[in-house]
DNA sequence: ATGGCCAGAATCCTATAGGAAAATCAAATA
DNA sequence: TATTTGATTTTCCTATAGGATTCTGGCCAT
């Protein structure tokens, strides 16, 4: 069964169910962790929670299907996709180490004003206390901060292409809360300060040097850490 | 009419018996251009040429979306996707250029019999007459090559996202027939003896070259071909 | 006691129907 | 003649119902 009180940010809108709207929220729902990796997700179940009829549910999954967060078994059912092997995690990265230190190296060059500002903005928004910070807000600075990145870079190919593979690691990183290291927001300043001195060589290197950290904390956790992140709960 | 068969790199298995033939036959006809860019998808129409009912088809061109390969305005229904624009096909390539070289350089540190034995088969397909080839087959032919070396390349992600990206190129290929020049294939045979070299610097190398004097002639046809590609057709 | 088998229940999948919004076309007026 | 307005038609969008398939629990045989 899927657990309760999913209505809470677009639930009860007037009347009429936008068809977007159930696919983001869905989209949200796995994102944030409230539907866990590998359990089903009942149609019907979710069409009434979501105050609509399943068909627009079974439209958001087969979407969703396509982005790779579902996973659909002909006559079983959906079930969200599950976490990512160890295998999988290196591949990942073999692909961040692909886009990201070019990403960054463009974004030195093309990086104006406000792109800097924006960069100050987000590093801002945890400078000061990385200990006392809620679950998974580390994860989506980190999101947002790579993808701020991206944008500077301005491939818009790139950066969808980015995004479409990032948030699988996303919601690795929420079911392991720990794959980051005192580092992470370190890497993220030098980061920042290589591409608003113009310095494409310098940015591209902290990058790969921040994605080479980054790829070794997150397979401590999965070698070192619990092997289990949630309930054995029912596929 | 129907019964698709078009393969799947993912290789879903078989036995799915309708859900996924739907949205493998669309996305044949897409891919085949039967059905242009730009233009509209009639859901009722579709459904009697497929012989099924509209909602199926809905779920398929909702998969489809998140492919890119159609869009929906929410209250106009679906079309297809525009054709790359020249920036598009810039930020495209600037994407491969980052993936391909990469992925041969890998290729060619992996090879193994089987490989080369499929890279030969593939070059003998074309091999002798580039002229007299039914259109679209020197398109085929460069996405199955291109496969290859991504497979031989051993990331199972970085593949399927070269796959996701790529199929707008074929579109558009096959929307300007006359988007390959003589030195296609043979730049193609210098990229697989490198790789049958085991030098992973020059299949770097080769293959850099080979996308740079690709998005030439692309660009070539974009400015110098015709603008319109087809029938004004209404959208 | 364990493995196979069968019936009930739950779930998915497709089809059809009705309501709503937008595009289209005809007609009337300035 | 050009423009605007109104009604018609097409199309999309959602809801509901019925058929097909799979899962679960209990029963029987070995």
């Amino acid at each position: 069964m899927l657990e309760g009180q999913y209505l809470d940010s677009l639930g009860a809108a007037a009347g009429a169910p936008r068809p977007t709207e159930v696919h983001q929220h869905l989209r949200g729902l796995i994102m944030s962790g409230a539907i866990p990796p590998g359990r089903r997700i009942n149609i019907d179940d979710a069409a009434r929670q979501l105050s609509v009829s399943p068909t627009p549910v079974r439209e958001a999954l087969a979407g969703l299907e396509s982005e790779g967060l579902v996973v659909k078994v002909p006559l079983r059912g959906y079930r969200t996709t599950e976490l990512l092997t160890r295998d999988e995690l290196i591949e990942l990265y073999e692909l961040r180490m692909l886009l990201e230190p070019a990403a960054a190296a463009s974004a030195a060059r093309r990086r104006e004003e406000g792109d800097l500002a924006a960069f100050d903005r987000e590093l801002e928004t945890l400078s000061g206390h990385p200990a006392a910070l809620p679950a998974g807000a580390l994860s989506a600075h980190d999101e947002r901060l790579h993808g701020l990145v991206f944008d500077t870079a301005g491939n818009r190919l790139i950066s969808r292409t980015y995004a479409r593979t990032h948030c699988h690691l996303h919601i690795f990183r929420l079911s392991y809360a720990g794959s980051y290291g005192h580092g992470t927001l370190d890497e993220h300043v030098e980061i920042v300060r290589a591409i608003r001195d113009a310095d494409p060589e310098r940015a591209a290197e902290t990058m790969r040097e921040h994605l080479d950290r980054s790829l070794g904390r997150v397979l401590d956790t999965v070698a070192g850490g619990r092997a289990e992140r949630t309930e054995p709960g029912r596929r």
